[in-house]
DNA sequence: CGGGGAGTTGAAACGCCTCAAATGAGGTGG
DNA sequence: CCACCTCATTTGAGGCGTTTCAACTCCCCG
């Protein structure tokens, strides 16, 4: 019964192994599949159902009208897209396969009868909700202030560390699937220049990559190396355990 | 009974006149005032309240362990801190004012009391939300994407635009009262370059800017040099008049 | 065997940064 | 009321990080 969604969420409250099955039943709520490189939401489309990544990877992107792409976030196993985003008339961004991933899509009803009748399902997926926003704020400063180095080293932390959260990582290791257009798409950077920088990660022992595999040998120096504050991914369990009403 | 924060949600529904007062008597509760560059919360505090800027310039801000501060976001009057941040057990990141500033500290009880009796308000407050977190976004395609003359183009559209919805503009022109160090942080360059975007934007007339004070002369003129896009403040009101659960 | 996408490398150009110093505006105390 | 301090803005010059353009390699797939 355990999900890549029920495993994060037990990053930060405990479930019961009803709420687990809650959960699961969520992931098999309607399930889509897409290949790589395909839209899942448009810009400009009317939002309606919330969308639950399960397996692949995929990102938010905007476009500016001369081409310029910018992927604002990556979708992970176990991400889900906002959950009250049909209040808003039409999307401002889309969302993108970047691998071949599938998607449980959720209805608004369905969500509202979980959130009303499991309290700390509801305040799991708020905290989701809020750790997504975080993690925003963090690439505002990460692109914002950081070199290309130190740039690409926190994103590789941040996202070895989501992934370790959801139980995809093994042995100091996870998978990369994207290519560098992908990432210079995401950190601002020229594809060459993206290139160069893993290189220069790789020169200086912090990170193995190839094929599509990242290793990460020394996690507390690349850490350091990115200025790396884990606080904006709110891993450790609170003292909220209890299930309290969350507007 | 109008307040700045009423007069934005007006942007997206309609309220009742009993709403106004609601949201009237939210600007009332426990008021605070801040002198300028003085911290309301910092990062690692216990989230309590929610907080409702009545007057005056605030911001988000991270720190990065040797000094340098991105501004991740500004706070305007009308401006509410996130809703339901109480779920996460400490803060990670800090809002600080930039002018002298009051602030309205809602408690959590009073606003859930609202959210539930009035759900016209909630959902307003919901969207409101979620403008911000747009907000976000876009300014991650700003620091990504666009040079520093785009960029500042556009933050000055959004911020005029914004300035706008809650009625604090007046003739083409609104106050701008922060430094240009502040600008800096917000927009990850040096201050000096700052200097040099403004006087190009200045040169190529698409802003007067003295004193404090900016006048936009044109504004088509200056949103095609920033691309910008509006729709991500999501300012038009939608299908979405009733008054519905939102989770 | 040919084509195409992803990754890599080199060289030159450019946008933005840094350092440094000058000017201007506001506030305070003598 | 002026001298002086401080802080914000402005200007200049040189340097660096990143981009751009272009070419080449590698590998997968048809």
């Amino acid at each position: 019964m355990e999900t890549t969604l029920s495993r994060k969420l037990e990053q930060f409250i405990k479930l019961s192994s009803e709420d687990r099955s809650v959960l699961y039943r969520l992931s098999g709520e309607r399930v889509r599949r897409f290949g790589a490189r395909e839209d899942v939401i448009r810009e400009g489309d009317a939002p309606k159902d919330v969308y639950l990544l399960l397996s692949g990877w995929a990102c938010r992107y905007k476009q500016l009208e001369d081409g310029r792409r910018q992927i604002v976030a990556f979708f992970l196993p176990g991400d889900l897209c906002d959950l009250n985003i049909y209040i808003l008339k039409e999307m401002d961004h889309s969302v993108g396969t970047l691998t071949p991933a599938t998607f449980a899509e959720i209805t608004r009803s369905t969500l509202e009868e979980v959130v009303l009748n499991h309290p700390r399902v509801a305040q799991g997926l708020w905290w989701e909700t809020l750790v997504n926003i975080a993690i925003q704020r963090e690439w505002t400063v990460n692109l914002g202030q950081r070199s290309a180095f130190e740039r690409m080293a926190h994103l590789l932390c941040e996202l070895y560390i989501r992934l370790r959260a959801v139980g995809l990582t093994k042995d100091g290791g996870c998978e990369l699937p994207f290519t560098q257009v992908d990432l210079a798409d995401a950190m601002g950077l020229s594809p060459v220049h993206v290139n160069r920088t893993l290189q220069e990660l790789r020169g200086a022992g912090l990170i193995v990559l190839r094929d599509k595999w990242l290793e990460i040998p020394d996690l507390d120096a690349i850490k350091n190396a990115a200025m790396f504050n884990p606080n904006y991914l709110h891993l450790e369990r609170g003292p909220h355990e209890q299930a309290a009403r969350v507007l």
